[in-house]
DNA sequence: ATTATCTTTTTGGTATGCCAAAAATAATAA
DNA sequence: TTATTATTTTTGGCATACCAAAAAGATAAT
């Protein structure tokens, strides 16, 4: 398999499967890669041939110890990108993704530790996601998604889950960035949909973008 | 045909065309890119059929105004990492070239111009060769190389021909840098091997070594 | 439990990029 | 000019990464 191949399942089973423990479905591979479900049963069975998953057919995958490394690697490589473009730059945070998602396959060590350096060795990037150090360490938080969230409660807008140009463009538009804090007001019995106040104007948010937005409780 | 495998075609092209004049023979591409010449045969073809390169079997190739176009951006968006990785990044001139050749694939004009405008848009890279502008205007020089060089004449370095480590290594340690003056003392009847004066010192230049320093007359 | 539906796998097939060895074609030397 | 050598092209083949459609297997709904 080409490294590129690899590289691009291992982060998407990685990215899928939230803290690494929950098996993910060939199906949900197949729509984050654009691929056919027969393709990623290939795939997939190479993958286990190279011992990066544990793939059980019919069933599902999840990442072995050395598939988990290379995983958070490459993650890392993705992340550190994202942050390098958008804060050394000037690249906006609805732009950063897809130049890293090119930029993240070029593997040298040595130039992504260079770029963490020169950052400050960032944990977070601009979306919100944790950096895995050198060493593959990631930070663990308590974050919840805004769709958890409880009326009344005030919040810190963390990360998001979804890096689409138009659903960033959208929360810019709201000024839900990063740090901003919200106060939950209602939560639609009808619909879901959640009301809140941001920079002092009232907000109505879907629960499909409910979903997306990552928060932590203040 | 992927993007990768014409950019690497078409910037060998360039390479080998000197200054895009000169037909290329399919042996030196096959050399450059380590491919079997079959392989050769057949790319050339269908980047004949792509309107890159006007192919005439058995004779050579060169490439038409798209396939320059195409070949001048990708000399620059790998000047420009070389560039960016020595000045802003601190790696080595003999580092550059192996990671420039990963990082020139990414296509993104927008960063590629960023990556210029914070270096001050040069014009030419660590190894002395010229930066094609963002429209693909490139300078030209009437540099020579130190084998075509006179006894008793004051030169200056100003490019190299040859990126390999080992060679940049050897240079560096001999002081013969780029922006170096030398003096050129002797050259040897028996061998054609180079005297000459660096810093003081005097150095033996073989005639391989020679041919891949470019230098200019003061 | 038995459809109906959704997911996964199998099967058969395509395009790309590559190679080794043989055949054809140039280029060079005798 | 003819023989020798070098280059290029042809031929036949291989591996990878894909896909569409059919078959098999799971899941859910009644």
């Amino acid at each position: 398999m080409r490294p590129e191949t690899i590289e691009n399942y291992l982060k998407t089973i990685y990215n899928l499967s939230s803290n690494n423990t929950a098996v993910v479905s060939n199906q949900k591979i197949a729509d984050k890669l654009s691929l056919n479900p027969a393709t990623v049963t290939e795939g997939l069975r190479k993958l286990h041939g190279l011992k990066y998953v544990i793939y059980e057919k019919s069933y599902g995958s999840r990442l072995t110890t050395s598939g988990s490394k290379l995983a958070l690697d490459i993650v890392r490589r993705h992340r550190i990108w994202e942050t390098y473009l958008a804060k050394e730059l000037g690249f906006g945070w609805d732009e950063v993704h897809a130049i890293a998602e090119e930029l993240e396959h070029v593997n040298n060590a040595k130039l992504i530790n260079k770029l963490a350096s020169i950052l400050g060795n960032p944990t977070y990037d601009p979306h919100g996601d944790p950096i895995p150090d050198a060493k593959g360490k990631i930070q663990k938080s308590n974050f919840i998604k805004l769709s958890e969230t409880k009326v009344k409660g005030n919040y810190k807008v963390m990360g998001v889950t979804d890096h689409s140009p138009t659903f960033l463009k959208y929360l810019e538009k709201h000024q839900l960035i990063i740090g901003a804090t919200i106060n939950v007001k209602t939560i639609e019995d009808f619909d879901n949909s959640i009301v809140l106040v941001c920079q002092k104007k009232e907000v109505n948010i879907s629960p499909k973008a409910a979903e997306c937005i990552i928060v932590q409780s203040i």
